[in-house]
DNA sequence: TATTGTTATACTCTATAACTATA
DNA sequence: TATAGTTATAGAGTATAACAATA
């Protein structure tokens, strides 16, 4: 014989609350919310620093790969060449990373970090380093790990 | 001793490719590069049923969750309100959803799918389900509920 | 006085075409 | 003729303030 509450809580789930059952199995949706709650959460984290994940991204691959050429480290990051121009400005601008016309091929730029940059880096890299460890809190180290290889193996679809 | 392959393959990944190791290991970064390799992949499956991302989780949170106000639907989908009414404009002028002004409580509206809606629901359910069908054979049943419920865990930060 | 749906608006992100300077 | 960086621009997505109708 079923208990009240759980005609209650059957009653609550067909009346009161709004469901996402459906959504919440497929990986697109999952994905989708929860790559937004780790852009909030790292907008908090690095509101001191004013670096968006863009920027972030871009001073990292910047530092390893020193001298490389702005279209480059472009694509490696998914930016088009256009939007990474006014992304780079910026930079610049904030004297956080430099522009220098290469002498082989005088079009393109050799990117590199300012003394500024890397000491910012290596606070933002700090910064990073607490979401990691707020995401190793809630699933674990090995969960963590795997849900990188994962997701890099997702990446190819 | 190092064969020729060797150490061509270390030169080529000083010189000539550009590295992302360091990005690569962060959480945030490789769930954005899937999330979005994913919505470029559903781009590809629903070019046919001209249903963004949105509108897509909109029908199938209506059909769900029947008669249920408005703003509740766009809450339960993290959609703002004012951002919702020209989404429910469009399935509206499209003759896949309605809404009704409640009887109850004159200022909602009560949002149901249509025939053409739920017809058009039906076969987008089959394209979703083709794109759970690829990440299946790309990383397994298991993984994918895995995955599933690792990202919904990672949601709450 | 508060809430639902709405309008208006602004800001960010992203995508494409076309220019310039070099090659 | 092709490429690197740039400019201009347009579209999508998202966030906030304020209004009318209703509670």
């Amino acid at each position: 014989m079923r208990s009240d509450v759980e005609a209650e809580s059957e009653v609550a789930a067909s009346n009161d609350v709004t469901e996402l059952k459906e959504m919440n199995r497929i990986v697109g949706y999952v994905l989708r919310r929860a790559q937004l709650a780790l852009f909030e959460d790292f907008a908090r984290r690095f509101k001191g620093l004013d670096l968006t994940p863009a920027q972030f991204s871009t001073l990292v691959a910047i530092r390893e790969n020193p001298e490389r050429r702005q279209s480059d480290i472009a694509a490696a990051l998914g930016i088009q060449r256009p939007n990474f121009v006014a992304l780079m400005d910026n930079l610049e601008r904030r004297g956080l990373a430099e522009r220098v016309r290469s002498g082989a091929d005088r079009r393109s730029n050799a990117l590199a970090l300012t003394l500024a940059g890397t000491a910012l880096l290596e606070r933002a890299m700090a910064a990073q380093a607490e979401q990691e460890a707020a995401i190793r809190a809630r699933i674990g180290e090995p969960e963590r790990l795997r849900l990188i290889d994962t997701l890099q193996r997702l990446t190819g679809i």
